[in-house]
DNA sequence: TTGATAATGAAAATGGTTATCAATAACAAT
DNA sequence: ATTGTTATTGATAACCATTTTCATTATCAA
């Protein structure tokens, strides 16, 4: 279960400030379904936090991706999309992308056997590549619906 | 195997045409070990063809991507880079993706495993969210060895 | 309360990619 | 081979998401 006091505490360890800006968009990625793009965030935060600036929102955007709270994924036509990091492994999941309209949904289906199969994967490319593994990405492109 | 023929082949069917960009772009392409982005190609093809712009370059690749003969990833930096698509399984590979340089490296181990997954995961999700799958990226995001 | 400094927002800059358009080149039909 | 249609090209300008800059403001430890 997440919320203010975790978040606070969380920037607090970051050496990070606590403020409204921050408050009102990490509370808006909680409520919301999806992932939003800063352009989606910024224009549903307007009516409520007119003066809050776009400039703002990126930075946020990338504090929240840094620290961990907030998984950042970019779509095909180089958009960058966030959403919450939930800390139960039951709302983990993967991705299937629209290559026309941009649509995202997330899926759960498979997910258990997928992670089982990154895990080993990821042990193993650690050890060969040297790599420190911090994510992955599995998604599937294609037409929605509504495109194809 | 393939060559120029069959380049010309795909484009004829797509109703295309076999120019002297078009071949000069392929070739490097299939000469090139990793991925390259559009400068990338720009700056290699500049030497024996100083007059090919910017532009051709971009609407070749796109073109080559609609075509099938070109795989495109879009970096987390929002930069798109590519390299030919094999028409051999033994060439098949993801990603393991550098976040701090952009280094990709094309990795097989576990693919086959991979694969057998993501066919059966792509079947389910076909029926259910309606999609017509076209690809999927399976990628991990770290550090490499110089940067971690 | 205060002082150091992190955070903010407006405006301008960046950088990858796409649109415009006149000139050129490919290729099917002759 | 020549021609006519039309796809392709390349220079320039436009686009658009994201970053940088910098002066102002707000946070929070002392």
């Amino acid at each position: 279960m997440q919320g203010r006091h975790q978040w606070h505490r969380q920037f607090r360890a970051h050496a990070c400030r606590w403020t409204a800006p921050r408050e009102s968009i990490l509370n808006l990625l909680s409520r919301a379904r999806g992932h939003l793009s800063a352009k989606e965030i910024y224009a549903a935060l307007y009516p409520s936090t007119p003066g809050l600036g776009l400039t703002t929102i990126y930075r946020t955007l990338e504090l929240l991706h840094r620290i961990g709270i907030v998984h950042k994924v970019t779509a095909a036509d180089g958009q960058g999309r966030y959403e919450l990091q939930s800390d139960n492994p039951k709302d983990h999941h993967h991705h299937l992308i629209c290559t026309r309209c941009g649509t995202i949904i997330n899926y759960r289906d498979f997910v258990q056997e997928e992670l089982e199969l990154v895990k080993k994967t990821e042990e193993a490319l650690t050890k060969k590549y040297r790599f420190a593994i911090q994510d992955h990405n599995i998604e599937f492109l294609g037409l929605c619906e509504k495109c194809r």
